[in-house]
DNA sequence: GCCCTTCGAGTAATCGTTTACCGATCTCGC
DNA sequence: GCGAGATCGGTAAACGATTACTCGAAGGGC
């Protein structure tokens, strides 16, 4: 349906990418698209010229190569990444599933598994699901759509259903700690039980018998490892586990859990946390009772975010390394890609885990478990000297 | 170049998107590709009409869609979604550049973004340029190669060359702050002023003289417009804001401000912060110098990210809402892609701070300035009743 | 000097969608 | 019963890249 314009005779067109023009007029252009047409066009080469210029094809002289970059740079041409992923079949963009993003043990991920895209010009898309199924699978869908080259999934714990919807269509995955044993399918085995063993002996050490637990959600793994860690390396050293408490792993929880632990009879005299937003919340709690840390009270978080060296007192916490995670779920993910066909190469990873000492830590109280004296009976207001910090 | 396979004359075919096959047998395939086609066939109709179908464009008839949408829910179809964006000029792609994503200001913003997105339809690509201006040019480019539809910049401050490329392909933009007065940029103009007059007077109220400014990096427009909202709010009720130390918006930044403030012969008893990171970095200083907040100084921070209400004492801010921030920008993306034309309709949002009390202030401590009294030589233990927290 | 290789650039098919246009069928009024 | 519209599905041309194949020119051996 042609129309007049100005007299000139043009024919309406859809607004294309940066569509620098709503009508092209027939026969001559005001403006032009610009594509790879068009810079052929300009530096008087064909298309497939200018495709392999670009991609620094050796094959292709020189002094072509020069007039095509020249236009190139001189018109700001960036290539169309979506005609590209449609031709090659690869989109150079990986999915990276995390549980919720703002809980900060994973922006320090996002970030490293960023600078590696960067670096491997490849994108990243994030999702965040925040333990919603429905987000969870419209996060699948989303990725599926977009035809990722593959997934790193964060989110400890996932729909199997959803899994299957990605390994029919053969999408290289990483997991952590979840995750089935089957080809293709990259897992990250988290090695919880040696850092928590530290941890339980370092409490240990400084005379606490009464440990408490605080976990996760019990319906993700990741949060039954960190307590079935907790009971073995308890029994290990003939304490028993019995002070366990559930958290959500979010700071709340962590001051709803703290407040059941107070009102025992017999309240522990140190608590271990299945990570550190949990034991934020737990020395928040703390303050508004009056409970001092780590003088009435030692805490040990879990993770070792960068916040954890920031909080009063700086928390004794088992690292886990956001940055070692993201880099090798990364890596796995473009082992993938690179090796056609499913690789049967190792596939499986393992993160160490490991205590570092700060000073939410010390000496048991003296005596028969004083612990968590309520507001008021401060005993002495001399600071224990803490474990000695350790990094 | 075929070759014979088992007998039959195959021909070789590049792994396509999600690619079910490595060859094609001539004129009999094992697997097709999943395609808009392969439905067709299925459902036997047209490419049009699957298209269509799935698009809900109601001309096509009931019996028709139905068959479609059997055949698309048994192969577990889903359109690729680049090959969509290719025809329609649209990539349904939003640009979403952050400074650091690893400051917990900005996952916040990136959550209630993503989940904006998802209820729209669209994606998002986040970028964390970590202040690195090789970061933003690669994060430009990223973007203008994808074919994002819009572009909110939330990197408070950035390089005019880089804007000009975006402008220049007519992508819409959102800028908070900085960001040219010209049509097509959407600029969020930050209430500075109001919160920083309520924190300052807050302070004063509480017999607060010597009240010390803690910037951000200064070539930062954001952190400047912080300082002078300072320097004003202090005019105003004729104090002097000589007080002033640079941080750089970091924990680090914030323990490094303490440590010179502490060393002044006449240290100040309160410290307003440029954000709450360097809050928080302020708070841990005071720690190790055992300097008491709120007691024997007064902290505020800036931004009210959800940890403030978490630190210890929990930290009187000036909010910021990131939520409000975040859906701002995002609908005025929207706005802005849904209009075709450059429309010139109302392109200033505005955003209101204000002063959220919790407990890291209290009464200048009496007498002449005893503020930052030296390790041991406290006074009291007693903890003044702080200013009612507001939620 | 002629023919066979080699080399490198151009032509055109392709990736998986959307949709303008076309044409078949149906409806309905007379 | 027939022609004019209306309706609605199919055909094929885009979208913007890559690259297999083709083909002309240059080089080299004799």
């Amino acid at each position: 349906m042609g129309q007049t314009f100005a007299g000139i005779n043009v024919v309406p067109k859809r607004r294309n990418s940066y569509g620098k023009m709503l009508f092209v007029v027939k026969g001559f252009s005001a403006y032009r698209p610009m594509d790879i047409r068009e810079i052929a066009r300009r530096a008087k080469v064909s298309t497939a010229t200018v495709s392999r210029a670009i991609n620094h094809v050796p094959t292709v002289d020189a002094q072509l190569a020069k007039r095509v970059w020249k236009v190139v740079d001189e018109l700001g041409y960036y290539p169309n990444t979506q005609a590209r992923a449609l031709v090659l079949g690869r989109s150079r963009i990986f999915g990276l599933i995390v549980s919720e993003i703002t809980n900060p043990f994973f922006p320090e991920i996002v970030q490293t598994f960023e600078n590696l895209a960067v670096e491997n010009n490849y994108e990243i898309l994030v999702t965040s699901t925040v333990h919603d199924p429905k987000r969870m699978e419209s996060s699948v869908r989303r990725m599926i759509e977009r035809r990722v080259d593959g997934v790193a999934i964060l989110t400890f714990g996932m729909e199997d259903t959803l899994i299957e919807h990605l390994r029919f269509r053969k999408v290289p995955l990483v997991f952590v700690d979840v995750g089935p044993d089957v080809p293709g399918i990259a897992n990250i085995q988290i090695d919880y039980q040696h850092g928590i063993r530290q941890a339980v002996q370092h409490l240990a050490a400084l005379r606490h018998t009464r440990i408490a637990f605080i976990t996760g959600p019990l319906h993700l793994k990741s949060a039954l490892a960190r307590r079935d860690a907790f009971k073995v390396s308890m029994a290990e050293i003939g304490l028993s586990a019995d002070l366990i408490v559930v958290g959500d792993h979010r700071m709340e929880g962590g001051m709803q859990a703290l407040l059941q632990l107070h009102r025992l009879s017999n309240p522990p005299t140190a608590v271990l946390c299945s990570n550190d937003m949990t034991a934020i919340g737990v020395m928040r709690e703390a303050y508004d009772h009056n409970i001092k840390i780590p003088d009435d009270l030692s805490v040990v978080g879990f993770d070792d975010i960068r916040l954890a060296e920031f909080t009063i007192p700086p928390l004794t916490t088992v690292q886990m390394s956001q940055h070692e995670l993201a880099k090798i779920a990364f890596e796995a993910l473009l082992n993938e890609v690179a090796s056609e066909q499913p690789s049967s190469a190792h596939h499986k990873f393992e993160l160490k885990t490991s205590l570092v000492l700060r000073r939410s830590t010390a000496l048991a109280p003296a005596g028969r478990s004083p612990a968590m004296i309520p507001k008021g009976s401060r005993a002495s207001g001399s600071r224990k000297t803490p474990v000695s910090a350790s990094r």
